[in-house]
Formats: structure tokens, C-alpha cells, sequence
DNA sequence: ACCTGAACACCGTTCAAGT
DNA sequence: ACCTGAACACCGTTCAAGT
């Protein structure tokens, strides 16, 4: 059953629209997300039932992209060096990304962890698998933890950012590494 | 100038309804704690302006509690062993309190890490200064750089905890340590 | 001074009518 | 099939009247 091409169009609308106002501050309104896409309140209900599954189809994009990213980077790096760039990827985009998005809604802060589970726990859990097999990664974490433990990310404030980033990814590393 | 004894107690009632509900799936309705609590909605407004002061409120004593335990535990404890026994007991205490509460209102989240710079930042710098001067702790990190470390702990299913807690603490732990 | 609770305002959700 | 937008429902906030 293909998607008429109008509906089509106006999916892509909606999530542009909130894209654009979830970076506003307070609340991400549905109304303000109807009349900025140019579209009946009903027209966005019809596509997203509920508040959580347009935030997730803003996120969704981003982690495709981190788990692509991670594929690339075993095939170009040796396994510590992938874990540690992509782990500075993994903080570029939850510095724009789920900070932003997470903020506007409590219980996604709840499913972006919940859903490690699927391509992102895939992608994670081969990066330490490589680490392990080189004997420099502690053989006891699977990728559930470490998405826990980066939650950190999502806290940390813009002005603090470049200082203590880099500071709290090598405490963390550092953590994941035996000795 | 005084608090009438009235306005005291309906305080009280209000937390403590507030208490009770907030562990109940779903959002905490303002609505609700003013009818659980017996009293009128003006009221609840009249002692927590928004619902922000009102879970603030829930929080700040558990806060109050962690504090005086890391004095406590520098006292009898050598620096390394007190602050591993004071992350076992904030992980009891995030577990409880902060993840429920936080779940409820997105900027709770930004707001207790924002809190850092008071008493509970002044009881972890405590402990971090005793391990630095013993030589167990990196240099770097101050207490915010733990709070934020520390965030995974909001994230962690009930069902998991057991088995995952200890192991991320410990992940976390030797990052911190100086090799 | 503080409390009450009905009235108001806001916004998410629904649905009858239109294309 | 999908879209529209007015109507409805829910809940946070206010305020005139009461104690």
C-alpha cells in the first residue's frame, strides 16, 4: 500500500516544523507544530498518535547515523582508537541532538535508553567486541552499560561543554580499559 | 514573621500527598495532590507556584541526607573507602527518589545537576580533596564532573539493578582513580 | 493572613464535513 | 484516503468571597 504523495509531503512537513521549533525554548506545542507546517491539527494527529512518537521520529535520523558511523570506523581504526572517535561522536550529537529533544519530553529521556536494544546496541556492541578481542577493554560491559554511563552527556552545559567534555570521555574510557 | 500554624500544616499535606503520588505511573496531577492533600486547588498554588517548586521540594530533603552521610563517612572511613561506600548509598538514593521524580518534569533533570555548586557539591569536593591528598583520586575532576558521571544512575531499569549497578559503579570508580 | 472552589485559559484530542 | 478546523475535554492558574 503505497503513501499518497500528499500525506507523504506533509510528514515530512511536520517533522520539519518541529525540528525547527523544539530548538525554541519551553514547550514543543502540537498547535504551534500544525499551523507552523501549514496543516490541520487533525493532519498531525493522524501521522503522530502522540506527543513522543514525533520526538521520536526526530531522533531516529541521528541514530542512524551514529550506527553508520561506527561501521566505518572499525573498518578504518584499530578497536581503542574506534571506541574513543566514536565516542566523540556520540557526544557531538547528544549535545545538539537529545539534549534538545529530551528536554521538551520526560519519558523519552526513559526511551532513548530503553531502545539500546536495537541498531545503536548493534553498532555499540561490535566496537567492543574489537576492544575485547585486543585484549584492551574490560571483558565484563556490554553496550547497555555504556550507553548508561554515557548519559552524562545529555547534562552537560553549553558554556561548560569544551572544558569538561573531553575531561569526563577520558575518565570514562579510562574506566572501560583494563588495566 | 511567622508561618501560621495552618499554612505549616497544609504544607506538610501537600508534600507528603505529593510524596504519595508521584510513585504512581502516569503524571503527577496538581489537581490530584490538592484533592489528596484536602485542600483546595488556590492553596497548593498559593505554597508552590509552579510544579517545578513543588518537586524541588520532594527532592531537596533526600539532598540534605546524602550531605550529612559524607561527613559522616570521611570520619570513619579512609578517602578511597568513603567515597566508594558514598556512591553506593547515592545509587540507593538515585534509584528511589530522583528517578521518579525527575520522570515526571523534563527540567527537573537540567535542575538537579544545575544544583551542584550548593551543599552537595561541597560534600563531594570534601571527599574528593581527601582522596587527592591520599594520591588514590585523578587531579582533574571536581565535584560536578561526578554529578555528571553519576547520571547513569536515573537511567537504570529496576529490573537490572542488581546485576548492573555495582558494575557501572565500579567502571566509574576506576576512571576516577589515578593509575 | 490564609483558604476555598468555581471560573477561566490553554492546549491536546476528536470528529463531522469537505476534497 | 486524506485533510481541515471547529468543538470538546482536561488540567493548570486565577480570583472573588469566606473564615
Amino acid at each position: 500500500m503505497a503513501e499518497r504523495s500528499d500525506a507523504a509531503r506533509n510528514r515530512a512537513l511536520i517533522i520539519e516544523a518541529a525540528r525547527e521549533l523544539i530548538t525554541e525554548p519551553g514547550e514543543l506545542k502540537l498547535s504551534a507544530v500544525a499551523k507552523r507546517a501549514g496543516l490541520g491539527q487533525g493532519t498531525l494527529y493522524r501521522h503522530f498518535a502522540t506527543r513522543e512518537e514525533l520526538v521520536r521520529a526526530l531522533y531516529d535520523r541521528e541514530i542512524d547515523e551514529l550506527v553508520a558511523l561506527a561501521d566505518r570506523l572499525l573498518g578504518e581504526h584499530s578497536p581503542d582508537e574506534a571506541l574513543r572517535r566514536w565516542f566523540t561522536h556520540l557526544a557531538a550529537y547528544a549535545r545538539v541532538k537529545f539534549g534538545v529533544i529530551a528536554a521538551v519530553e520526560a519519558s523519552v529521556w526513559h526511551d532513548i535508553g530503553a531502545q539500546t536494544p536495537g541498531k545503536l546496541g548493534e553498532a555499540l556492541t561490535a566496537l567492543l567486541t574489537a576492544g575485547r578481542a585486543d585484549g584492551v577493554l574490560r571483558d565484563d560491559v556490554d553496550s547497555r552499560d555504556v550507553i548508561l554511563l554515557s548519559w552524562f552527556l545529555a547534562h552537560v552545559e553549553e558554556e561548560e561543554w569544551a572544558e569538561r567534555t573531553p575531561r569526563l570521555l577520558a575518565v570514562l574510557l579510562d574506566g572501560l580499559t583494563t588495566r
